[in-house]
RNA sequence: CGGGAUGUAGCUUAGCCUGGUAGAGCGCUACGUUCGGGACGUAGAGGCCAUCGGUUCGAAUCCGAUCAUCCCGACCA
């Protein structure tokens, strides 16, 4: 195959290979609004998926779903100082109730609001007030919300789906009695984030804890799951925070315990968003187009007839009918599409695998008369031939067999660019030649943080769990016993 | 918000310097030949050249203003 799917290839211009994957694969569209982006039936499919998936997880764990508003008085965001310094410089403000037309017909904002509403960044605020009202005793706790929203981030430098100003999401936000229940749930909420990434996202995620210069703004402490992308960029996939008692205390979230005294709440909040999407994308696909791994794929298989002689369409159709029939009797939940559109088998071919069907089903006259079907999977694009029945019972192993290639080839990835740094000269020719991700030895103090990052433009990605055990001498400062830290260029 | 650039068909763009009211490729529509690795031919639809004003007999083209977008910097799920 000379010719790629994609124009650039990733090698070429990655940044712009991304724009094109998303484009080809018709996932969404620049808004006319600046930031903004147009979700395309095929990501918002991708979205409802994932959407999917986590909400029967966070049921499974007690939460349950709730809506609150998109506008926040600012005197709420105000109450929190971290809080408001982490978001103000970002935050969309509506100041006016009302549009006027002026003397030349052009329409003017009027009738200025008494206080001023910023579209939520996000809602800690807005929920610890109701909270505040709801939690009384602690018979209330643990209080286990969860809201499916839209959340406004003013963004100088947008992207598709990895920072746009208008971005979709989940954010969970949990009351509890004690610190340490607090903790539990906020590592508890972790853990299936890592387990949706891994198991249906099919991206190794490294789990840890994020250092102070990168917090949520006004928690105590912020655990992130972290990927590689194909130009070993991270990104962080998801947040679970422990904000302490820091928003009980704001917003005035307090219960009688046990013994009747009066308590502050310890709150948790944790959020995935549709920057999901990109990282399938950026993960997974390849220089022909999106693949996507069969759990989340929108596609799993296309049966694509093949029709050379109008003559024999019809039996043709009915035989894919029947190839369709059969596969979906395997299992209810298979997305199996039949695409009977007349055009060119090759130009449909070509259009299912930038689309990222799991699976390319071609089926003529051969197949029809020997009752079998031509097949090739999205990642290795080979065809084989098998007879109709052997396929059908065998296409749910398939399916995990695909799952499975695509997340050793991403961890596999990953390892390749992973690397332990001990020597600060070490460290600079890793991010001066490919980069990736550098393990290394680090005393948590700031100053090297901000240099490595205004030289380099590497940060701190997160001090990863599974290696938490490990103490070692600082890579910059030598001092002792310091804890491991994985480095690396981010989104 | 600083530095640089650009606005012409759904998309990518030529034309602008040297004024004479628009050309191409992709896409779209129809028909024909094709069809298991991205077809080709023929015909056709689609643009008051970002907006407003000025210069001129005449402006996509020259001048001014406005708006918008993109790229580079400081901030970010």
């Amino acid at each position: 195959m000379d010719k790629t799917g994609i124009t650039p290839t990733r090698k070429e211009n990655y940044a712009e290979w991304y724009q094109q994957v998303i484009r080809a694969a018709d996932l969404a569209e620049n808004a006319p609004v600046r930031g903004c982006m147009i979700i395309k039936p095929n990501g918002y499919q991708l979205w409802e998926t994932l959407q999917h998936k986590l909400d029967q997880a966070f049921k499974a764990t007690g939460h349950v779903n709730a809506y609150f508003p998109l506008f926040i008085p600012v005197r709420f965001l105000q109450k929190e100082a971290e809080h408001v310094a982490g978001f103000a410089k970002e935050c969309a403000v509506v100041t006016h109730s009302r549009l006027q037309a002026n003397e030349q017909g052009v329409l003017e904002p009027a009738s200025p609001l008494e206080e001023p509403l910023i579209v939520r960044p996000t809602s800690e605020t807005i929920i610890g007030e109701a909270f505040s009202r709801w939690v009384q005793s602690y018979r209330d706790l643990p209080l286990l919300i969860n809201q499916w929203a839209n959340v406004v981030r003013w963004e100088m430098r947008t992207r598709l789906f990895l920072r746009t100003s208008e971005f979709l999401w989940q954010e969970g936000h949990t009351a509890h009695a004690t610190a340490e229940e607090a903790r539990q749930e906020t590592l508890r909420m972790l853990e299936i984030y890592r387990r949706i990434i891994e198991e249906d996202l099919a991206i190794p995620a490294l789990v840890g804890e994020k250092t102070a210069s990168e917090r949520f703004p006004g928690a105590l402490s912020t655990y992130t799951l972290e990927g590689m992308m194909q130009d070993r960029k991270a990104l962080q996939l998801g947040t679970s925070h422990f904000l302490g008692q820091n928003f009980a205390k704001a917003m005035n979230i307090q219960f009688v315990d046990v013994d009747g005294k009066a308590q502050y709440a310890w709150t948790t909040s944790w959020g995935v968003t549709t920057r999901l999407i990109g990282s399938l994308v950026m993960v997974h696909s390849d220089d022909d187009g999106l693949v996507l791994p069969p759990k989340v794929a929108n596609v799993q298989a296309v049966i694509m007839p093949i029709i050379h002689d109008e003559a024999q369409r019809e039996q043709i159709e009915a035989y894919c009918d029947q190839v369709q029939r059969q596969l979906q009797d395997r299992g209810k939940g298979l997305r199996i599409s039949l695409d009977k559109r007349a055009m060119r088998g090759g130009e449909k071919r070509w259009q299912w695998i930038k689309r990222g069907a799991c699976c390319l089903i071609e089926i003529g006259m051969k197949e029809m008369e020997s009752q079998s079907v031509t097949l090739s999977w999205r990642d290795t694009l080979q065809r084989e031939t098998l007879p109709l029945t052997q396929w059908v019972a065998t296409f749910a192993d398939g399916l995990k067999a695909m799952q499975q290639r695509l997340f050793e080839r991403a961890k596999s990835n990953r390892e390749q660019s992973t690397q332990r740094i001990s020597s600060v000269a070490d460290f600079y020719q890793f991010f001066q030649n490919d980069g990736g991700f550098a393990l290394a030895y680090w005393s948590e103090d700031p100053e090297t943080e901000e240099k490595i990052k205004s030289e380099l433009k590497v940060t701190v990605r997160c001090l990863p769990q599974a290696f938490a055990s490990e103490r070692g001498a600082c890579l910059f400062t030598n001092k002792p016993d310091c804890p491991l830290a994985v480095f690396a260029k981010a989104y």
